[in-house]
DNA sequence: GGGCAAAACTGCATGATGGGCATTTTTGCA
DNA sequence: TGCAAAAATGCCCATCATGCAGTTTTGCCC
């Protein structure tokens, strides 16, 4: 990340990051497929974590209300502020589409695990979870990008912000 | 296509595809910059076709009426039945995780593309286009998974019956 | 502390890829 | 028919993914 941001996306090579890591390039192929999933990895660890804490929730608590739950409990748990880090990966991901292409497919990972952890729980009637997570996902991703270009306010509030909107229809 | 069903997705080269269009693999690489974008050319016309037909609906008609109008014409006008080519890319897209990134980042320009030409018509209180233009694909995601699973209906029915689903919190 | 098996790491080799640059071929139009 | 623009090609090189074999590190039991 910080040898992306220095020289930018296309000019890091793998060889580069694996020599700022202290091991081989055959070692960084062990882990990574790409520089992009390297990249991403950060990302990941966060997905990761947020599946996690939606595990945690009560089993009988309501699926909006879990999810909501989980994102704010992430945002909270975690040590040092998110913001910058997420704002980086944002604009990258905007300038690069091979980037972005890796990110929404974590993204779609992250959907399918969403909706299996929110099997059981109750949700609005007659929307399927799929959707559900759905929506959810792109109330995350349009704060994210609001947040991004006013780049004033902290995330979490925009973040509640959108959800509150979105909650109307669904929320129930 | 032909190829990648016949050998596999890994079993083919870029050359190999040059070769069968009779074209140069350095002319291969002035149009596509790599075989997932190849791939998924096809997939790129229906886009395209689609929000060509979404933008051709009267001005007055509301957002969720014309989006689901612009589905059904396009698959109606479109000549020869695409069922067959969207199950042999589902498939592939779930086994190869840089055609489904490829996909997915497709779709998020679509997004955009839809969100745009929606523009100015009337939509579901409080709920902004982004949000419903995100419900409406993740419908069709929905709609295309299940059919390509059960693999019996026509495609466009099974996309009728689920985003009948998603329309009462919706279609307002 | 010593030794040993498993896991992690590394080096090497190879086929594939993306893209810059200059050149040739094709196309569209006057 | 001729010519300028666009498309296609050939060549080149830096980078990349990955199989394989050999080396180093780690975890653990005695």
């Amino acid at each position: 990340m910080r040898l992306t941001v220095e020289r930018g996306f296309d000019q890091v090579t793998v060889e580069a990051i694996a020599e700022a890591a202290n091991i081989s390039r055959r070692t960084f192929s062990n882990y990574f497929a790409c520089k992009e999933e390297a990249l991403l990895h950060g990302e990941r660890l966060y997905i990761d974590a947020f599946v996690r804490h939606l595990r945690e929730r009560p089993r009988e608590e309501a699926a909006w209300p879990a999810l909501r739950a989980a994102v704010r409990a992430l945002y909270l748990s975690w040590g040092k502020p998110m913001d910058r880090e997420w704002a980086a990966r944002t604009r990258l991901a905007r300038d690069h589409p091979s980037l972005l292409a890796r990110q929404l497919a974590n993204q779609a990972q992250l959907a399918q695990d969403l909706e299996a952890a929110l099997d059981g729980r109750a949700g609005p009637p007659g929307v399927r979870h799929g959707v559900l997570v759905a929506v959810f996902l792109a109330g995350l991703r349009t704060a994210v990008v609001t947040w991004s270009e006013e780049g004033e306010r902290a995330l979490l509030a925009v973040v509640d912000e959108v959800l509150d909107e979105v909650e109307a229809p669904f929320g129930g």
